[in-house]
This record gives C-alpha cells, sequence and structure tokens, in this order.
DNA sequence: TATTTTAGTTTACACTGTTAACAGAGTTAT
DNA sequence: ATAACTCTGTTAACAGTGTAAACTAAAATA
C-alpha cells in the first residue's frame, strides 16, 4: 500500500527528469513540424519515428494530439505576452496602442500556424478552465495589456464617446489587428483577383484609423 | 471516331439530366453536413450511403472532396454577393459603406463554415484561375462592390488623406469588418477569460470608428 | 447489331488518431 | 535481498479517412 509518498524522493526524481527530457524531445520536433507545415501535417507516428519512438508513446505524455499542440501553443504564447510587455513601456497610451497594435499583427504574420490556432479556429471539446488558471494564458495577459491601456486613454479623456466601455473598446481594436492578421495569413487564397498592399501600409492604415475614429485630438 | 457530336444530342442531353441531378444531390448532401458540422464532418462515405451510393461513385462528378466543398461554397456565396448588391442601392456612398459591412458581418456569422472555408483557412493545392474566370468568383463580385462604394467616397472627396488608394482603402474596411466576423465565429475559444461585448455593438462601433477614422464631415 | 462511352460497384491501399495487451526496467516496501 | 508495484516504452489491432484500380452493366452511338 503505497500511501505517503507525495514527497517526491531522489530516486523518483530521476525518473521524473528523464520523463520531462522526453517529454521536450516530443515537443521539439511537434513544434518544427506544426510551425513550418501547420496542425495536419504533424503526426503522431511523424514525431515518434523522428525520436526513435512509436507512436503510442506519445500518449504516456499527452492525453491526445490536440492537447500537445495547445501545449507548444501556450508555452509559445508566452514570447506573445513577453513583447506586448515591451510595448507597454510607452508612456503615452495612445502610443502605446498604437505599438500593441503593430507588435500583434507582427507576431501573428511571423507565426502563422500558432496564431491560427489560437484564434482562427474553432473550438471543440470541454473546456478545463481550472487547468488554465493553474497554468496562466499568456493570451490572457497579452490582452491584459491592452486592456490596461485602453483604461488609460479612457481615463485621460481622450476617446470620443463616453459611454463606450473598456471591453468594447479592446474588442474592436483587437478585432481591426486580428483582421489585418488574418487576411495576412490567408491572402494566398485571393491573389488571383486582388492586388493586395504591402502589409506594413494595412497595417497603419487600420491603426491609424480606429486610433483616429476611437480618440480626440488632446 | 467521335467527332461531331459537340452538339448535344437529345438522348445524351437526357443522360446529361441525370448526371446534374445526382450531382445535386450529392451537393445537397454534402451542403447540409458542411454548414451544420464543417468540413472535416463531411466524409465521403457519409455522404454516398446517404443517397445510397458507394464513396467512389462522388468520384466521377468531383475531382476530389475539396473541389466538392469549394463548388458548394462558390454557389452558396452567391447571394452573398447578392446581398451587397441590395446594400449597393443606398445612394449615399458613406451611408452605403456602412450597410456594406452590416451585411458583411451579418453573412459571415450566419454562414460561419462557408465563411471559415473562403476567408479563414491557408490555400493549398494550385489556382486553376481560368476556371475560376469562367465561372465567376462571387467573393469578387462583392469586393467589386466594396470598390465601387470606395471610389465614390474617394471621388467625393469625402477621406482624409489624398495619399490613400481605393485597394488600400477598400482592404482596410475589409480588415475591419472580417476581424470582427472571424473572431464571432471563434470566439468559444476566449469565452473563460473574456466578456465579450454583444456583436452587434462590436460590428457597429468598428465601422463606426473606421468611417469616422477615415472620412471627414461633408 | 456491334462498339464505345459512362456511371456506378467492389476491392484495396496508404494513411490517420487511438486503444488494449504486454514487457522490462526502475522504484519502493518488506 | 527479494518481492511487489509502478512506470515507460513496444507490438498489434481497430475504426476511420480520402482515394485509385479493376470491373460491370446499361445507355448512347456507329
Amino acid at each position: 500500500m503505497a500511501k505517503a509518498m507525495e514527497a517526491t524522493s531522489q530516486s523518483s526524481s530521476r525518473r521524473e527528469r528523464e520523463r520531462l527530457l522526453t517529454r521536450d524531445k516530443i515537443m521539439d520536433v511537434a513544434r518544427e513540424l506544426f510551425a513550418r507545415e501547420g496542425y495536419e501535417a504533424v503526426t503522431l507516428r511523424r514525431i515518434a519515428s523522428t525520436i526513435s519512438y512509436t507512436a503510442p508513446a506519445i500518449y504516456r505524455h499527452f492525453s491526445d494530439k490536440e492537447q500537445l499542440i495547445k501545449e507548444i501553443c501556450r508555452i509559445d504564447f508566452a514570447s506573445f505576452a513577453e513583447r506586448f510587455r515591451d510595448a507597454f513601456k510607452i508612456v503615452d497610451p495612445v502610443k502605446r496602442l498604437r505599438a500593441i497594435g503593430k507588435t500583434y499583427v507582427q507576431f501573428g504574420v511571423e507565426n502563422p500556424n500558432h496564431y491560427r490556432l489560437m484564434f482562427m479556429v474553432e473550438y471543440k471539446g470541454q473546456h478545463k478552465s481550472d487547468e488554465r488558471k493553474a497554468n496562466g494564458d499568456p493570451t490572457q495577459d497579452a490582452y491584459a495589456v491592452l486592456q490596461q491601456t485602453v483604461a488609460a486613454i479612457l481615463k485621460a479623456r481622450r476617446f470620443r464617446k463616453k459611454k463606450a466601455d473598456t471591453g468594447l473598446l479592446c474588442q474592436t481594436f483587437w478585432a481591426g489587428v486580428h483582421g489585418v492578421t488574418s487576411l495576412e495569413i490567408c491572402k494566398e487564397q485571393h491573389r488571383d483577383w486582388l492586388e493586395w498592399a504591402p502589409l506594413e501600409r494595412r497595417t497603419e492604415m487600420i491603426i491609424d484609423a480606429l486610433v483616429d475614429g476611437l480618440t480626440v485630438e488632446r
């Protein structure tokens, strides 16, 4: 009857170390495939054979394929939130908002497959909100930066209408930059009947338009 | 040597009629599944068994699964372009632009799976631009409506900056409404850490902000 | 009537993700 | 030390996918 062994003993931590090592190996291979070729291109057999394992071994580390990829995204999105914290240093909140927008588009375009999984696919499966809260969601952190920035602009009375609440303003700005980002990721689909303006100009214009449309000069 | 039989004879047109009939049956079943459950849920065996056929029979009518679904989307998007033509009747070009935006979001949200396939997935496979030109692309038609509206506003000198060309303005406005639409379609993904404002308010706000940010009062 | 074209079937292949049964090494308890 | 237990991998198998090849029977054409 193994009862009082929650306290990780030295020997069991050795096994745990090795476990985390192979877990990381799996994630590294999966990340590589996923980032370059997308979700479908990641097959469990491909991952396994690359690290000289067999497919079912992966199930000792992840409950299924989706969880594996989601975990990769969750970790990689930490750098997303980090970049946002850089923009967060800008003191003028309107300038800061502009910087946030540019950073957002840039990150999405640089990591299209990550971005797609986080913001461009439907949700399936049940939420385990407890787990998410425990882990901390980087996306949420990034949103918090946006929220605080919008709140600062609101406090400085630089928005046009008073009736607008923070949430709505955040979601509007987000929708704008998300629109540019996601269209850029899928733009191949329409390239034969549409002459795309350069991404930089599209990014600038929607940020300018939104800022101009939402704020007043001060 | 069957040479001069381009002119469809009566008997061959009877077979052709039946052919089109089963083709339509395939598309109807596929459309139903696709619209309700998305691309992955459409399986050739499921389609086939529903109309008492076997899966490979579908290949007599469509080159592969992707072409089948794309064809459905192409046809269904005709009603998309049609709704745009309604908005096109509004004389004031700025009001017209607003109406176009609302119509766009509404259609996307009402047909999320169609919308997803047209604007939210990467392109794969080679383009057959000839075929598309021959068939006519409803998406292109809808874009033409937007383009003419923007051109009208530009002509009336109601845009803020002269340097902005029609294409860039169209793509900016498009990005805005696309952002709202696609986030709405995927919003479940974030519902546990984000309190979404009502879709109507988000739609109105981004359209207002963009119009205010891009145009001047006259 | 003989020939060719066509629209379906059957069978089969190469893939998926995933589960069950098993094996052996590492860890723990007696 | 030795027995028991717990992990982490393997092999084999399942149910499902899109799709291709070979065949069949009926319709259309010569």
